[in-house]
DNA sequence: CAGTGGTCTAGACCACGCA
DNA sequence: GCGTGGTCTAGACCACTGC
């Protein structure tokens, strides 16, 4: 799936490195071939299908295997902190209340496709950091501490990488993606959850259906 | 709201034009500036927010408007032609039905950011052709053929503008988009529309709710 | 340590927008 | 017809990967 050396392609078709980059940047941004830094290009896999409707009840880790992928994920880090004045007006909370920052890393055969920041209200659950969280959180939110999702809201935009998140997805700086914002309301209409999904732009398909 | 020439922006930081264009491209893909061909830079205006769970009951001059944007459709062609293979799947027809297809540009403030490709089964919409296209079209198909929208499929992701397009939105090759197709289902649940629409990825971002 | 991609220089020519 | 962006050449050095 690699493909050859810029240098070995920039000889094969008669031209220089920096024509040959600019047409691999093409295939790029159409999403056919991507780069891990420094380590060369390759064929991208097919896309990730996903269902924004079903989000919450069915697990990042099931629906992949269903489309016959291999998923895991990695918790980059937890902390306890508190809400700054951008986190509390989004989470309709009081500034300086305390809030859970869980970072993962997610990857499809070993791929990195996904960087999750998420934020989740530390009064409404206690104790976050003891549970593993490198499974299904809404799963672990139903069961521990009986919190289902009645309302979410998503914000979907195309954007670049940010410098930290690319390298923690092995890519180099200037990468496109596709950022969701994702806000979950509990069932009492509280914002429990926070969330901002950075995903390679040629890794995923959103999918979903409106009934009128 | 145009940027110096790329020879001057290099002079003014003492770098090649190589240099500055990658810059350039890197706030390109950020969605923060954007190129029309051949014409220069530009800073991009806010995005649209767009809510596909109103899609066919509000119209995009409708809440274009609302948002402060003064909204164009200019109608590219129609002409009636038959399903070949590909259409006659999606749309679950017989290959060498009748289906109209539509082409139409949608700017904001003078701005094309919208191409949008749909396929109508004639059977269902005769004479569709005689009616205005450059408005909104699930007001005619609801006014003048009783059609309502009962569900919508959508399927998002992102791309890069086909060459013809590029060339539609003034835009240059290489630019990456955000690519809808979709499906409609009327009150039968036959798919009697199916679209594939083509933005600007700086001109847009989605946003909807999820009730469980 | 060899080879890779990431970044950069200093030019060049062409096609097109605009006046 | 001038200036623009779009494309290309032929090099260079650096930071990092993989052996």
């Amino acid at each position: 799936m690699k493909l050859p050396s810029e240098r070995e392609l920039s000889e094969q078709h008669s031209t220089t490195r920096v024509t040959i980059r600019e047409a691999l940047k093409l295939l790029e941004t159409e999403g056919l071939i991507y780069r891990e830094n420094r380590r060369g290009w390759f064929i991208s896999p097919p896309k990730l299908r996903y269902d924004p409707s079903v989000h919450g009840r069915v697990s990042f880790v099931d629906y992949a295997r269903q489309q016959g992928f291999q998923p895991s994920t990695q918790l980059l880090s937890i902390k306890l902190t508190v809400a700054d004045r951008y986190i509390a007006s989004e989470m309709q909370i009081a500034v300086g209340k305390p809030v859970y920052q869980v970072n993962r890393l997610r990857s499809l055969d070993g791929r990195p496709v996904l960087y999750e920041q998420m934020l989740l209200r530390a009064d409404l659950l206690p104790n976050l950091d003891r549970f593993d969280l490198e499974g299904s959180l809404h799963a672990l939110l139903r069961s521990e501490y009986k919190m289902t999702v009645q309302k979410a809201d998503f914000e979907i935009s195309v954007s670049i990488l940010p410098n930290d998140v690319a390298q923690a997805l092995a890519a180099p700086m200037g990468v496109s993606s596709l950022k969701f914002q994702r806000k979950y309301r509990n069932q009492h209409g509280e914002i429990f959850e926070f969330d901002h999904e950075l995903w390679r732009h040629d890794a995923i398909s959103i999918n979903f259906d409106i009934n009128n």
